[in-house]
DNA sequence: CCTACCGATCGGTAGG
DNA sequence: CCTACCGATCGGTAGG
């Protein structure tokens, strides 16, 4: 994160979209003021357009400087267990706890669906899914035990149920209902889809 | 929808509530504004505050007269096959089609997350689940070919399953990778479900 | 239900 | 990088 090499500019401006985001993340993109951020890096309103042209350019750097991709695919290259099972059992599990102990970065797909109405993301997918598409037709080839044989439905179901516990779990995030929910939710979640992608059980 | 019994207030409140949900579904709630609203609506901006005292109680109002929850309940229901699996099946098309025909919804819901951070979820889902809760007890409790036996669980990965399939569908819409999804994209999605659920081949 | 208005706040900029 | 400012727009209201 924090490099040796940076500028007091660099600092700046990296203390700057640190500020956004935690913002961003609690109100959302418009309801956001470019004061609050200000105040929030220590700057005065006037100092954040020596770095940024607008607002909507701090959501954008954001989008590509905070992406977890990063993150992600150096577990999911390196996570690889003995088996496919073991491979992708630990690979969700290791991107789910990342992602939910530092969600910013489903929070900003959300934002970017709902005041966006998706603009940036359709760029981003074009990057990222090519890197990440290969790693499922190589499964989906080499692996016979799976039932899925469309690598495209692979990813997708692999992403949806990442992002669906992530999403019902902001969900009952301040309802009764985490009572409800036992303690191996996650196992029992991840389970489900494992067993649903393979023909013999696991 | 339409009651023969509306009077001309009830009738202009809906306008404007519907004029709000097709708004907030575009550009979010808090860059809608009061004056779009009311052109929408063919009122002028005074005109709103004789049916809502804000702009927060349109939305309160819409999150509560919009749910589709009226219409899903009946549905699942209904939809009653010969076999458990047949009737999860067949539920799962069914609020799949309605929710992506009228996605209103589900950004309502990203909506709230997003920009209330959950405000207004919590008291819905109280009401919700007593209701839904139980068809999942039930199921657990009389079908003995299901894997999971924690209703929470079921019920979670249900719901999870569908709004995973509407989000990568939301987050696909302006890509090209939609090229890449097969036709059968919502067979082979609920099919992995199903099959993760289940003991048995379906 | 509309007209005309209020104070507050917004994103952004000039000038130093 | 800050101060002081701009026009525009916001949610909401009084008064009829």
């Amino acid at each position: 994160m924090t490099e040796e090499t940076q500028t007091k500019g660099e600092r700046t401006r990296l203390q700057i979209e640190d500020s956004a985001v935690e913002l961003f993340m609690e109100n959302g993109y418009h309801a956001t003021s470019m004061r609050q951020i200000a105040e929030h890096s220590g700057l005065a309103l006037g100092g954040i357009y020596n770095h940024f042209k607008s607002k909507e350019e701090i959501f954008e750097a954001i989008v590509v400087d905070k992406h977890p991709y990063k993150k992600i695919l150096p577990i999911l290259s390196e996570a690889q267990g003995d088996t496919m099972e073991e491979f992708l059992n630990n690979a969700a599990h290791i991107v789910i706890k990342e992602l939910t102990s530092q969600p910013y970065y489903v929070k900003l797909m959300l934002i970017e669906i709902v005041e966006f109405n998706g603009a940036h993301g359709a760029a981003l997918l074009k990057e990222i899914v090519p890197k990440i598409l290969p790693i499922f037709e190589k499964l989906v080839k080499t692996r016979k035990n799976l039932r899925v044989t469309q690598p495209a439905i692979l990813l997708r179901s692999f992403i949806g149920m990442i992002l669906s516990y992530i999403i019902t779990d902001m969900i009952m995030a301040n309802s009764i209902l985490t009572k409800f929910m036992p303690k191996n939710a996650l196992d029992a979640y991840v389970d489900i889809y494992m067993h649903g992608i393979m023909k013999t059980e696991i």
